[in-house]
Formats: structure tokens, C-alpha cells, sequence
DNA sequence: TAGTGGTCTAGACCACGAA
DNA sequence: TCGTGGTCTAGACCACTAA
């Protein structure tokens, strides 16, 4: 029952303001900066301290003569959602078959997007990707096997950003390519598909702290899926 | 040859390092803090009021025990991309061929995009774009008339988003679907290619201060054109 | 040991907004 | 007029890093 040994002041201040706030109505005042001071018997500039991490992270928003409020919430810069995110939010049950998990050497193309040297390791995992039970993906995913040791040998995991996030290299940023095309013999046979049935290409390559972890090359029946993309800074 | 009458310390110790630092390689250190206490005569948490400004924007990094370096530059936001500055940013020419531009009352699906109410006046803008002379992308945009008066009075610009720039009102924040289909009759014959080539469809709700100012729909040539995104945080 | 950034104090004066 | 946030001072002690 008791709290951290030893807490900052601002922090304390700053995680009391935040709870205080934490779903109130856009527009609904702070306390004030002076007020703080008295509650917690600091100076104004600790308060102040405090109040400026929330400021800087949207919460709250300051009005010159007026006060402090709490701000509009501001539009989230986008996040990466991996398949099997994406599925769940559309309300589709994923379903993920491995077709292929193996070390590889890197050819000149994924050598390139990984930013290794052709010839280096890198791990080889092919998909077919199923929504509600109906094919809906082909996935090629390649890793760099340098970060991530021991991935083959820990089983497959459901969600590959899972996974990475358990090791601390979720893709934060990720470079997209998305190009129309038909269905090739291979592809119509796994997706159920008539070849030359239109599909949706989509390569990606994900970086995790400057890191290149994730090179991807997708594609998806394009009478069963549609992409959504939100662009843009906060507001 | 006066400066401001009366520039803030803050902001004076500011843009001093900003100068100092201006094209620094990342890792070079900056003045310590109690460097610039001494060059400026203002006290540290003056000086640290104008080093978090820079933290913040991400052009400094503080390393305690050690002391303050240029950045390594983040990765900028996304940002949204017009035709045209697509175009260039791939070194074609973009020209752009008006087919219809018009007041109309808006559809139910145009409407509700745009935020309006049915029969609302919208413009309907129809190009045909083209890249180094061949034709490209069939474009539908929908805009919210109230927002841009006279605008079909003013003559039809050379680019949307600039001239919705020169308004204050060029969208940061873009909601898109894109999807693979095959042209129909009218795109083929318009995009020069043979009826049930595959296509690129791609839908945006372009926002503005939480405005929608635009609503496009657009057809591409899947054989000469790859849709690139960039998405994430900074890094 | 000397220098750095991190935290904190106890005040101060200012411009601005609301009453 | 009174309360608000914006700015600023002249110190202080701490933990950490590097020499």
C-alpha cells in the first residue's frame, strides 16, 4: 500500500493532475498553477514543470489570463496495426497459416530493404492469412535474424508484432508501397481466386528505432479487402 | 539595423543556439547550460527554458553527466503530398486537364464525407492528370463551397492544394482507402487502356483544423503507378 | 574532482481576461 | 480589481560522467 519510495515532486504533481483530468470534458478547467502550489507546498516553477510534460503531450492547453484547460483531443499520429489488428478492429476473426518459416540467405532486393549484405541470414515466413475462415492474404515477411535470435527457434508466434513488441522492436515507422495488379497462377490457387483476378500489392518495410526489422510483400484479394490509411500530423 | 525592440531572453538565448547548432552534425555538443548563464547574464532556468524548446522541437538531446547534443534529425511527420508535388518529387512532369468543374448539390455519400447535408452545394472537380504526357489518374475531388468562396469564380489553379494552402486551408490530416479494381468503360477510354485493366482506386477525406475540405476519389493506371506511404511516429 | 544536466526553492513583475 | 499564466532571478543540492 505504499506508493514509490521515493517520487519526484513534479511527477507526483504532474500524475495528480493527470488523473484529476483523466476523462474530463475538453474545455473543463485545470487547477491552477497557484492552487497546485498550496496543495502540494511546492514552488510555482515545479508546478509549472509539471504542467508542461502535459501540455507537450496534448492533455492540457494553456490560456494566458484565463487558466489552464483541459485540451481537444488531439487526432493520434497513426499507428501501425498488424494484420491481425486490423482484422480484429473490422470486427473479422484472423486466422494464420505458416506455409514456410525458414533461415534464408538474403537476395540483392530483400538485402537491400533490410540493410544487410546479400548472402546474410535473414528469416523467411510465409503466410496465408485468413478472415473469418476466407483467404485473404498472401504474406512474404522477412526478418533481420541478427535482431531477433532464437525467433524460429521460440515457435511462431500469432501476431508477428507481438512478437516484436515482446522484444522491444515494434515497428514504429514503416515505408509503404501499395500498387494494383492481377493474381499470378500461385497466388489465385492459395487465395481461391481466378487468376488475373485483381489484387492489391502491398510491401512494407518497418523500422523500429532506426532499425530495419520487418520487410513485408503482401497480397490481398481486392474484392475482399480495402486499405485504410490515416495521413498526417496531429491536428 | 535595430533587433526586435524587446525580444524575450528566452527566446534570445533560443535562437542563438539555433544559429549555433544550425547545420551542426548530430552528436556535436551545444553550449553547457551554465555557459550560456554566463554569456547572456540570465539565470539557468532561463537558459533551460530555452533548451527545452529545442528538446522539445527534437533539434537537442541532453545526456546527463555529459551535457547537450545536436539531435540525430527525427523523421518528419508525414506529410500530405499533392498530384503535382508527387509528380515532381518523381521527376515527371504533372499537367492536369479539367473535364468538368461545377456547382452541384452533394450525393448522400459525398455529403456525408464532407460532413454537409445532402442537396448542400458542393464543387465537383473532374481531372484528367497526366505525368510526362500520359495519362495517369481520373480524378473526382468534392469541396465544401462554404469553405472556399468564389473559388470556381477565381479560375481553376494549377494545383488543389495550393491553393487551398493560400486559403489556410491545405489538409494535415488525410483519411484514405485504397483498393485494386479493374476500369470500367469510361476510365479505360479516358486513361487510354484497355477496359478491365487493373486499376487503382483511391479514396480521400482531406482535413483541416478539423474541418473536411476535400473528398476525392481517384482512379490510377496500376502499370504506372505505385502509391508510396509513409507512416509512423518520428522514431 | 570538475563539469554536466535534473530538480527545486521563494520569491518577483508583467500582460491579459473577467467581473 | 483580482486571478491567471508568462517570464525571470539567484541561488541550492543531487546523480551522473569523464578525466
Amino acid at each position: 500500500m505504499v506508493t514509490e519510495g521515493r517520487a519526484l515532486k513534479h511527477v507526483q504533481v504532474r500524475e495528480y493532475v493527470r488523473s484529476l483530468v483523466a476523462g474530463a470534458a475538453p474545455g473543463s478547467p485545470a487547477p491552477s498553477e497557484r492552487e497546485l502550489v498550496h496543495r502540494f507546498g511546492v514552488a510555482r516553477m515545479t508546478v509549472r514543470q509539471a504542467m508542461d510534460a502535459l501540455v507537450v503531450e496534448g492533455l492540457l492547453e494553456r490560456i494566458p489570463g484565463r487558466g489552464t484547460f483541459v485540451a481537444r483531443p488531439r487526432r493520434a499520429a497513426t499507428r501501425l496495426a498488424s494484420f491481425t489488428e486490423e482484422m480484429n478492429r473490422r470486427g473479422l476473426l484472423p486466422e494464420s497459416q505458416t506455409l514456410l518459416a525458414r533461415r534464408e540467405q538474403a537476395g540483392p532486393g530483400v538485402a537491400r530493404a533490410l540493410s544487410l549484405t546479400e548472402g546474410d541470414s535473414v528469416i523467411h515466413w510465409r503466410r496465408l492469412r485468413r478472415a473469418d475462415g476466407v483467404p485473404m492474404c498472401l504474406e512474404d515477411a522477412y526478418l533481420n535474424e541478427i535482431l531477433i535470435p532464437g525467433f524460429l527457434q521460440a515457435g511462431m508466434p500469432t501476431s508477428l508484432y507481438d512478437a516484436l513488441d515482446s522484444r522491444g522492436l515494434r515497428p514504429t515507422w514503416a515505408e509503404d508501397s501499395i500498387t494494383a495488379d492481377v493474381a499470378s497462377e500461385e497466388e489465385a490457387e492459395l487465395l481461391e481466386c481466378a487468376p488475373g483476378a485483381p489484387v492489391l500489392r502491398h510491401s512494407r518495410r518497418g523500422l523500429a528505432e532506426d532499425k530495419v526489422v520487418e520487410v513485408s510483400r503482401s497480397v490481398y484479394r481486392a474484392d475482399r479487402f480495402t486499405m485504410w490509411v490515416q495521413l498526417g500530423q496531429e491536428s
